[in-house]
DNA sequence: CGTGAAAACGTGACGCA
DNA sequence: TGCGTCACGTTTTCACG
């Protein structure tokens, strides 16, 4: 289930082409790709039921929703057991300002990429939402200066 | 350009249900929202306009590409000056194995998400393409457990 | 994997509040 | 000004070769 999936060169073209565009037409995907509508059809199907592709998600502008300040926070969770991890990762995730969230080796268990307004909502964000937290041993704040996204996602070699 | 922009109850629901799939047609949108189809291909037409829609991004899942393996790179680079940083940038960008790179204020100046194949392939991203680098001056590498998405970033209030 | 036909959809013009 | 109705051209999608 979670095993590598083999991707001819149609398929990893397709690929490339919607990473850039989600919405591209399968009739514009076949005429760049070079095979019929109906095939670039099935190959689409086909990488969503074999799991390649997970879905097609609108990318938004934090700042144009009123989230223009973006930051990581390295917490520490302390003892670091199931019975404690398990409500802390749930109730980050449903944090409206909560936009990623890693479980990490080293010395910080976790890193939470969160998006708000402005410094104020970062303090309030970090004091009442992680700080207050009894199983939450330390908190380390980060501002993202900028960000970017890199290439497509395609496999080696 | 970068300011907040008003959204009604419509726009908001629309980019809920967007979010989940981006590729849901107009007229689901409109029966889900309660307006007409039109309404919704001029309001996400508005969307894309105002900035607030960046673009359709397919989510992919990088272990069925080979990358099963993924960890934070956090990277300081010395001399932190222009003239080193903008190199460094693109070159970061441009590698396959670059999923997403931060620019941050504390200790490390980058955060680079990485997929790779296995430890191997990471212990020769690392060398090669970073501790290499005269102007690294210190890689920490975090692997990720697990790492979440969280839900749609939406306004505040 | 391609063809072709039927159904569904996107999109613009127009009229109404 | 913004929304709904309608209609046309396009796209998706499916059975079949």
């Amino acid at each position: 289930m979670s095993d590598s999936v083999v991707l001819d060169p149609v398929d990893l073209h397709i690929l490339r082409l919607l990473q850039n565009d989600a919405r591209t037409t399968y009739r514009d995907l076949a005429a760049e790709v070079g095979v019929a509508p109906s095939t670039c059809l099935d190959r689409v199907a086909r990488l969503r039921r074999s799991g390649v592709i997970l879905g097609n998600a609108l990318r938004l502008d934090p700042a144009k929703l009123g989230r223009g300040l973006e930051a990581l926070l390295l917490v520490q969770v302390r003892p670091h057991r199931r019975e404690l991890i398990g409500p802390f990762v749930e109730r980050v995730r449903a944090l409206p300002e909560s936009r990623a969230l890693f479980h990490l080796t080293g010395p910080d268990d976790y890193l939470v990429h969160v998006a708000v307004a402005d410094t104020a909502d970062l303090q309030r964000l970090v004091l009442d939402e992680f700080t207050s937290r009894r199983e939450v041993a330390r908190v380390e704040t980060r501002l993202v200066f900028q960000q970017w996204e890199c290439g497509p996602l395609l496999p080696p070699g």
